[in-house]
DNA sequence: GTTAGCACTCCATTAAAATGAGTGCTAACA
DNA sequence: TGTTAGCACTCATTTTAATGGAGTGCTAAC
């Protein structure tokens, strides 16, 4: 099953020409492309062989070959150099990109909207990126406040300034001196905590104690709960949806619609975010090719992505989505450097 | 400059079978299509007419006719009907239309992402909504909380049960009694204003009774300044993007890439945002056809908005944006319907 | 003023032909 | 035994030509 090294030099040719080009690549190119010095009859001999092996094929007899999917993966995993070279130029860009980016941004936010933006605008590649997740965060702040009759209004900080906030409806107005107690209340029981460790006896207790305003109490609760659980926070920022349609294997109407679809329903993205499974490359980052792909709708693309971690634990996911001839290395550079820098303007904006 | 009233039938016609077909339309088909009783060549000769005061135009020689800008728009302010006999459906479909969107959705930005989605799917075409403004909503109710040493929590309610908050960075931790001050001072003096009634005198008046805490209250009012301003706080969501790539005339292409790319820059698009200049039909609703929109990268489209306005003085707008031969009753029905509806549901969620 | 008739235009569709990139296979070569 | 030149063959793409038909404009007659 391995492949010798020379057909691992004309796999690898195969693949970065068709990177480069988008058609299919006969012998003839590769065989003046390489610096194997063999005759095209040569490498064609060699091409029926990694077509049977199902790392090539042909889209139709008489036409050149195009990587598989088993091809693609096989370059990425064994034959993508990474590009020192160009780091020190990308590293400087991005230090441009973090001045653009810090100017006029105070919310994360928006941090995260200007970078999907430009990683779209760097890439030619559709981009999302998730706000982080923080279900492990703890509970640092929680303030109730009577603002009308009958409403109470809810706050809640938590570690990394994530601020929540709820209007509760209440039955009869309370004074201030309830409030100040279940205030008291709240804080020194919930602070510190992650949603996790606040289980069923700790509420019951609460309650308990809240005496009158327990159905209050139980109501805080619920609004925290709510507030913090995953599905209900996470936000999916995507740019470039466009960029899609400037590569003709996946500009065709129904290709499109179904991908720009799902660019648009955030929701679909989801099974992209990070679920850590351990198939990345020890730095974050994760390399979905076609049918690879845990969003079905995709299956036509190559999906690449990276965990960002912001300090106090806030992790999220940013991604590109491309056609499976997409420049792997480029793009895995980049989220590299995105990656690693996200968490240095974020912190020069807090 | 004016139509007789067989010139008009005959251009309704036109307009008429180009919006179902979306075929140029030749002399024989309105000959048989109305009931005028003309032979194809009489058409013929007024179209000759109807073509040279720019009502229609012609794709190519021996192509039947298309209606013009000039044309679509006359069709829109004169010859559409309203069908009152779809509006009972209507309404019945709306009726089911609330009880699925009040389900699950305890937030007005989540109602209005359903909102935009459900009428992307009726319509066919691709829809915004922009977030309420509340410029001149009043403040209800503000409060500073300390949150760590050297991180004040402000937290903002206007009219409408609008929140804003910000974390303000102060130098020194403010104890108890210095925040309550606080609070009481800012309570006493801005509660029930709108922003316009901050003025600079009044600024100048608080931070000097503010004493010490003078740049503090600066801060704040800096925070709610940025927090109630417009631009900041508009958000727009849309929907049904692809439903562009639907209509030929609309999916090449550079022509979708532009529409599509419009839509997810939703900066582009607040121009089309309830400017509210006269150019209404007395109920809130407008309609761009062609060059006549706000916004450049529309012109090959039509746009019809309507102002929507929840309780409270929140006021926004949705909008359909579709091809030039979209169902323009079709859309304006739906639209109206839904304007007066979209209270109801936000009544019913809070 | 309306209509029938006719020549003309031009797009769209189809069919046929030319092109050419690329292959697989065989036989000769080092 | 691995490599190469040569050649016949395949098949998508491009080009060209032919055809059909929808629709017009104009003229002459009603």
């Amino acid at each position: 099953m391995e492949l010798d090294e020379r057909k691992m030099k004309i796999l690898q040719a195969i693949v970065k020409n068709y990177l480069e080009t988008g058609e299919p690549v006969g012998s003839r190119t590769i065989s003046k492309y390489t610096d194997l010095n063999l005759s095209s009859a040569t490498i064609r001999n060699e091409m029926a062989d990694l077509e049977e092996q199902g790392y090539i094929l042909q889209p139709h007899t008489s036409a050149g070959r195009i990587p598989s999917d088993k091809g693609y993966r096989l370059y990425v995993d064994e034959m993508m150099r990474e590009r020192e070279t160009l780091l020190d130029s990308k590293e400087k860009q991005l230090d441009d990109m973090k001045d653009f980016l810090i100017e006029k941004v105070d919310r994360v936010e928006t941090l995260l909207q200007n970078m999907v933006k430009v990683l779209a605008n760097n890439t030619n590649y559709a981009t999302m990126i998730s706000t982080p997740q923080f279900q492990n965060n703890r509970v640092k702040f929680i303030q109730l406040s009577s603002v009308e009759e009958d409403q109470v209004l809810c706050v809640l900080v938590l570690e990394g300034n994530i601020i929540k906030n709820k209007i509760i409806k209440v039955e009869e107005s309370l004074n201030n001196e309830a409030i100040l107690k279940l205030n008291i209340l709240l804080n020194s029981t919930l602070n510190g905590l992650t949603l996790d460790e606040i289980n069923l006896s700790m509420i019951s207790r609460m309650t308990g104690q809240a005496g009158e305003q327990g159905t209050l109490v139980r109501n805080v609760l619920d609004a925290i709960a709510e507030a913090i659980h995953s599905e209900n926070n996470m936000e999916i920022y995507t740019s470039g949806a466009t960029n899609i349609l400037k590569y003709p294997e996946l500009s065709d109407s129904e290709k499109a619609t179904r991908l720009i679809g799902t660019l648009e329903e955030k929701k679909l993205l989801t099974s992209l975010i990070s679920d850590s499974n351990g198939e990345d490359d020890g730095r974050g980052i994760q390399i979905y090719i076609g049918d690879e792909t845990p969003v079905q709708s995709m299956k036509d693309c190559s999906v690449v992505t990276a965990t960002y971690e912001l300090e106090d634990g806030l992790r999220g996911t940013i991604g590109v989505i491309g056609p499976k001839r997409m420049d792997y290395e480029k793009v895995v550079e980049t989220l590299k450097t995105v990656k690693d820098q996200l968490d240095d303007v974020y912190k020069k904006i807090t």
